[in-house]
DNA sequence: GCGACAG
DNA sequence: ATCTTGTCGC
């Protein structure tokens, strides 16, 4: 498989990437209500990485919405040309994504990513940055809450309490996916609403914690970056 | 200044 | 993210 380049400009020094988010910020769109669930495609990104080799593999996996059923699979490998700095993620994930998004056949319909959207510092996670590069609409399923403080939801299936900003504004939720199991954190990318982000992850995680985009992106990235050593 | 901090 | 065996439970 061939390396994809590392954007030009890449690596852009930290104060540089914040800025970059604060640009990029203001294009994002939060008045759409985006798919409803259970319709169309839904498309699952994730990337692994290979520290001793520099590498990062990416994968994207478009499933029918309705039936969970594989439509594609696409991976990209690149070279690390960022460091993981919390707030900063997107600089170091989404060259790699928008490699394998960019081999897809099919249209990728609404995309899911590990992580954060609005739920972010400066409101631009992950997923918001995805969205505007793509201008498709993105959410963002994380596995840990990031800098905002939550309550616990009630332990059933479902439960969800608002993530608030220190500002009171409600910038993702902690939901509940499975009986007595630890939430998962929901936020908005681009394009989508937080009640339909919420509900399409429930729909995709009807049987797992984490939804089964995120599951299946991860296997196959995992599993790209490990047929790079054989 | 110190700690916390998505993946 | 990644390093890592067995083990408890459905």
């Amino acid at each position: 498989m061939k390396i994809i380049e590392v954007p030009p400009g890449w690596p852009l020094d930290e104060s540089t990437a914040r800025a970059v988010q604060d640009e990029l910020r203001a294009r994002v769109v939060l008045d759409e209500p985006g798919p409803p669930p259970g319709t169309g495609r839904v498309t699952g990104v994730d990337v692994a990485y290979d520290d001793e080799r520099g590498l990062v593999a990416a994968a994207a996996v478009v499933l029918d919405a309705q039936t969970l059923t594989v439509i594609e699979e696409a991976t990209a490998v690149g070279r690390v040309a960022f460091p993981y700095v919390p707030g900063l993620l997107a600089f170091r994930e989404v060259p790699a994504v928008l490699g394998a998004l960019a081999s897809l056949t099919e249209a990728p319909g609404l995309i899911v990513c590990d992580g954060y959207g609005r739920a972010h510092p400066r409101r631009f996670g992950l997923a918001s940055h995805l969205g505007v590069l793509t201008d498709l609409p993105t959410m963002g399923v994380a596995k840990n809450p990031f800098v905002f403080s939550h309550a616990d939801p009630d332990p059933d299936r479902g439960a969800s309490v608002p993530l608030r900003a220190p500002d009171g504004e409600e910038v993702g939720r902690a939901l509940r996916t499975q009986d007595q199991v630890k939430p998962v954190y929901v936020s908005v990318g681009h394009r989508i609403s937080l009640d339909h982000a919420c509900a399409h992850t429930l729909h995709l995680a009807s049987r797992y914690r984490l939804p089964e985009t995120t599951r299946r992106a991860d296997r196959l990235c995992r599993d790209a970056l490990a047929d790079l050593t054989r």
